[in-house]
DNA sequence: CTGTTAGCGCTTTCAG
DNA sequence: CTGAAAGCGCTAACAG
């Protein structure tokens, strides 16, 4: 009826018609049921955002400032945890699809050949992110992991580090990194491998597994902060000078990288622009507007710090 | 028709149909709207989770259990960022309302007397969680903040320390700590207030004020771990032992905690306890299942560090 | 500007 | 065990 046009699309109602529904949402308490409304119109107004875990905080800001972009634009996420091993990946999609929502937001690709046909098949704007690559399910922002691995190989290289290892979650993007960082390298490193989402405990094993590896090691490069956070503590427990004896290499320029003790030199990735990026990316889609590019490299830098001052 | 039973509900259906329905499924690939589904059966099988901001790390353990206990069950959360001032709680609220969830879990209490008395009448099922308090909207999952606030200020004193300070978030959970910790004092204490969500960054900047105002502070309780990295890191570079020139204790024992240098005294709160039960409660209300207590205080527990080895 | 008609894709209910 | 009928709450399309 008239009503529903006095809520969604006042300006082609009466003044006085609109006050009169007005005065009967506030005395009844109504709220319109979004699920009907978006069940009608093909336009549910949600989009699923899957993680591998919330728990990472590496992907916080790209959350974050999604969830900002698409409220404003009066989009909801919603919200998957796809884990760490490809397992949940369709299922999970599987359910999401299920919810016909808007649009997907994939931290990461989509690994699975059969997920990916899905997705393609069902038509719903689909952006992944946090990683690159010349053929996207549809529209893909990040940037090479391939490229940081071998950046940071380079940036020890050329300070004169002889002896380089690895300290890495064992996920797919951090394999990325490890083999560009070994392609760079031109050889085999020390590697720790460490099961994923990493964590300070895990890198002060991750340290004493390279050492005993290698004693000669004199800089290692962790997957994450929270990794190379830890591999300064047991650095320091053993005695070892941060970066005298050695220098450390974190990713993901944390909260805390700046102000650590030593500072810790990092690549920094702007994850809030990923996440607005992308959450653009799909509303705009999902207006049917044009997009100016569907893969978008947003690029890294690595962050130089004291924890990697140059030897002797 | 046929289909949907031999879907959703097998087992009264004949083996031979039900195997008719799957290879459809699979030639066309054909994925059920759980939309249509939810809106028919009026479960949507969604839970909507509130919480000021995704980045707060304080909250993860709590979120990523949620998820997954209410996956398992087969339900999805639709996430809200509240923000740290009030004023989008009730619009937030609305909108989530508007979806019709199964549920609504929120990090804190409803605090505007209009929401609560419509989440009452719409009769959702609603778990507050992270606070205590005696007459939640539906159910509340949490521990009081009053008590944590007198604790450390009793850990403090009961070790000797006589001039105690406050750096603190200025949102509501960090006011209640307060309080407590003022009233366990017995008096006014040097404060510095940062704007939530706190960072380190923030707690060097809060040492400084508290010092500005006190000089001779010698013991420092701080709302969350990373404000208390930051002013151990501001300790550090103006020559302040930690804790032989002041003692430091944090809130919500992160990570890092076990693992800085000093180690970090802080309170553990069992945030992926909260989060599991919070989901379990829903689940049951939603099955018209009993719920044993729709109060439940998880407590909370001081862990000592070396951070507040007493003075002297 | 307002009312009427139809139908989204499912599940529930009731008959076969 | 399977089919047919009805309808969830809303919006789009058309008439008044």
């Amino acid at each position: 009826m008239t009503a529903s046009r006095s809520l969604s699309n006042p300006g082609v109602v009466a003044q006085e018609t609109i006050e009169k529904v007005r005065k009967a949402v506030e005395a009844t308490g109504y709220i319109p049921n979004l699920v009907a409304g978006g069940f009608k119109s093909k336009r549910s107004l949600l989009i699923a955002g899957l993680v591998p875990a919330v728990s990472v905080a590496q992907f916080l800001p790209t959350l974050q400032s999604m969830t900002q972009v698409l409220d404003r634009a009066g989009y909801q996420l919603i919200l998957g945890q796809s884990g760490y091993d490809h397992s949940r990946e369709e299922p999970l999609l599987h359910t999401m699809i299920g919810r016909r929502p808007d649009g997907i937001i994939i931290t990461g690709l989509v690994h699975s050949a059969a997920a990916r046909a899905r997705l393609q098949k069902v038509g719903i704007p689909v952006v992944e992110t946090w990683d690159l690559t010349d053929h996207p399910v549809d529209m893909v922002v990040g940037f090479s992991h391939i490229k940081v691995g071998s950046a940071i190989a380079g940036f020890f290289l050329a300070r004169g580090y002889k002896h380089l290892a690895i300290a890495t979650g064992d996920d797919h993007r951090g394999a990325l990194r490890r083999e560009g960082f070994l392609a760079a390298c031109g050889r085999e490193v020390p590697t720790a491998m460490v099961p994923a989402p990493s964590s300070m405990e895990l890198g002060r094993r991750a340290l004493s597994e390279v050492l005993a590896q290698d004693p000669r090691v004199e800089a290692i490069y962790c997957s994450s902060d929270q990794l190379a956070q830890g591999v300064m503590a047991e650095a320091l427990a053993r005695g070892l000078r941060v970066p005298g004896d050695l220098a450390v290499c974190g990713f993901g320029n944390a909260d805390f990288a700046a102000h650590s003790q030593p500072s810790l030199t990092t690549v920094d990735v702007d994850g809030a622009g990923i996440g607005k990026l992308a959450a653009e990316m799909i509303i705009a889609r999902c207006n049917d507007q044009p997009i100016s590019k569907s893969i978008v490299d947003v690029g890294f830098q690595i962050v130089e710090r004291q924890s990697t001052a140059a030897p002797g």
